[in-house]
DNA sequence: AATGAATGAGCTTTCATTCAT
DNA sequence: TATGAATGAAAGCTCATTCAT
């Protein structure tokens, strides 16, 4: 039994442990105004020392979103394995999303900053790790509200769609309330969606006259429609 | 009859000038890599005009925040008055909105740092800015939102977290969509939310179980729900 | 008889204004930190217009020493010209001496720019014309302690060194009273100098003894002693 | 026996050496004509390493200045020390400073930049060193003056104005003799005036008739008399 | 003569990165 | 592996000066 970890072992540790102060800097600071020096100082370590670990800032900071998304996927994950049935599976999820953006709410501009580092970048790295992640997550969506159909729960719907809003959906409600300045429940908020969503907006009276043009907007959803950019002109 | 521009107009138009010309660059590039060498070039000027204009480089940021914003808020506000009818208004401002974001897609990363800057920017200028916008474009969503209820369209709502709620969703959909690369349509996307959100997704089975919980919810709304910020650990 | 001044009048009384200005700026400023602008806007004329009276502003900050040594060595003039017998004319020259620090005390910065300006300058222009101002008035001291000797009010002392010690003094003093704070009287300190140089420190005893050296140094003076500069090494 | 001087030994060397070299720059430039780029060009060093010693432009300007001042007050220290009887020591502070404003003639101009800095500077770092090296100086003057009349060897004087003349006199020679452009010797002017301070300039007759008045001014001295500042109109 | 918009060289300062130890 | 002194490119901002009106 080995009593110091080997070498891979520990160089893994140092990695993490930088991540995770360098987290908190970012978050804090910003990408421009987080200095190299600060992270190190919050390390107790030298600034060259960092280079030792990540190549340059630009890789630490892309470190940190791979750190801090691999948590927000694990514990979906988690939350999905919990739970066998499709409903208390969609409120697991809600539920461990409230959690982890009430949590981690001063990283909020540091997931603005992920999205417009990935959108800007010329390197794709960035984009496609996001764009992968969010596949995932939708996939978990998508199986959910497939799994709801199937028990007829939800109405026909185009389920990959539905899976895609409902990530769009649930990140603008997350940065709707940073901006607010977090001055109501963000769990509520997504409660009141949820009822939003689940139930509709319309009368019965208003549904029934509706009725067939909305069955198949659900059922075919947005995803694949044809789309033609428009210019700025 | 006036044969030349008074001097304050042409003040103003240069200012506008520059604002239209700076908004690509700091698109493109984002705040940080945007240099006012490269925005005075692209104007053809010398990097001190851009000085006599703006005081610095966060002044001349707020500036094309504040026109970007401008025009998207006059152009909801048209939407809204040149229509009557609630319904028609909504769609209005569905459209108005779609066509704004597809047709400065591209400014897109800009939006995510005006955000980022905003909660981070020492000076609460910036965040103010775009609570006020958010609360007169939230306004409109309320307004409408009830002009429905009244006329017995939609179901008792408390519309005013509804409104916010909106505007979180539309935000969030607009990301989405960059993010995914502009893949799909956005305009279907968002009447696809417009569907899901006017009908629910609910079976009429499961609707009829929970409608009285959900009718609860929807007329309390989330905004005023106590809320105590937990804090990381 | 002329409405109005000729043009050249006016020219000239213009540039007095910009120079009476220009000192205030430049007093509390300093040569660096005061710009052409704020002369221009304590004026409440264009910045261009500085340029139509005066070449640049080295030129005006020139125009500001002039000025202001004309109006100090103007008033010593009249000192001694209101006066006859030596006494009452040294007084005089004390007592406008003093006025004349007391009142512009805050422009006591300037002084001290003006001499490192000088100092420094390539060109000589500003050296010259200091020494210049400086040699008309130890020529005033310098005769005035002449007449004092002629009158066996003074003993026997080269008039000329004694002077130049005077002005060096004189300065000195003023210097040290504004570093100082402005803690005490100028005035009196200039009384208690003028005590300490009239009658000297030694006690009787001492006097006689050295009597007949410091006789020969008085009657010799400095000014003509060789001198090897010593080089810092 | 260290082989090799510790970390800090090192440092504080290179901020010597900085200032060493910083101070001919300034001395010949002047502060603002000064560049960064020109100290470290001299240093053959990275214009960035001189921050690493430094914190900014002025904070080196003022290590200049204590460098220079620390010197000087060390020399006239030891003059004091090296000495016994006032008479000598008196001497001996004259020759320190002849000696040392005669070595470091070229700096004459720093000088007047000090103290137009400290006159003018927002903080009061630099006019409070300034004063209290004054301070420590004249105390210095203060001793001798004292001793000296315990001797019988000066008449009653308030030896702590008489030191506080005495500096002015000193920085008010040497100014006249820079401005002069060196051209006689200081040793001598600082003699003359020592002759003249000493022994005084009236006749035997003339001293006589002034003798109570004289006698009191010089034992109450001036920094203790009432002083209304006048303002300028 | 007066203006003031435009200029652009030139400054201080920062900080990611390197590399000899 | 860790260090931290040294680097130097690069950027924002200033302001004396110009010149078309």
């Amino acid at each position: 039994m080995a009593r110091t970890k080997s070498a891979p072992e520990n160089r893994e540790a140092k990695r993490v442990l930088i991540v995770e102060t360098a987290i908190g800097i970012f978050a804090s600071k910003g990408y421009h105004a987080a200095k190299m020096q600060d992270i190190a100082d919050a390390l107790s370590i030298a600034k060259g020392t960092l280079y030792e670990y990540y190549t340059d800032k630009e890789d630490l900071f892309l470190g940190v979103y791979d750190y801090w998304m691999d948590l927000y996927e694990a514990s979906m994950m988690r939350a999905m394995e919990d739970h066998f049935d499709p409903v208390s599976k969609a409120d697991a999820l809600i539920d461990t999303t409230v959690e982890f953006y009430e949590k981690h709410a001063k990283y909020a501009p540091l997931l603005l900053e992920f999205w417009a580092h990935a959108l800007r970048s010329t390197s794709d790295s960035f984009l496609i790790r996001i764009r992968d992640m969010k596949k995932r997550l939708s996939q978990l969506g998508s199986e959910v509200a497939t799994q709801m159909q199937a028990l007829k729960l939800f109405r026909n719907v185009d389920s990959e769609s539905f899976a895609v809003l409902e990530l769009g959906i649930s990140d603008g409600i997350f940065l709707q309330w940073v901006i607010d300045g977090q001055s109501y429940s963000l769990r509520e908020a997504y409660k009141f969606r949820q009822s939003v969503i689940g139930s509709g907006l319309m009368t019965d009276t208003l549904r029934k006259l509706v009725a067939a043009k909305v069955e198949k907007k659900l059922r075919l959803g947005f995803l694949h429609t044809s789309f033609v950019r428009k210019e700025d002109t």
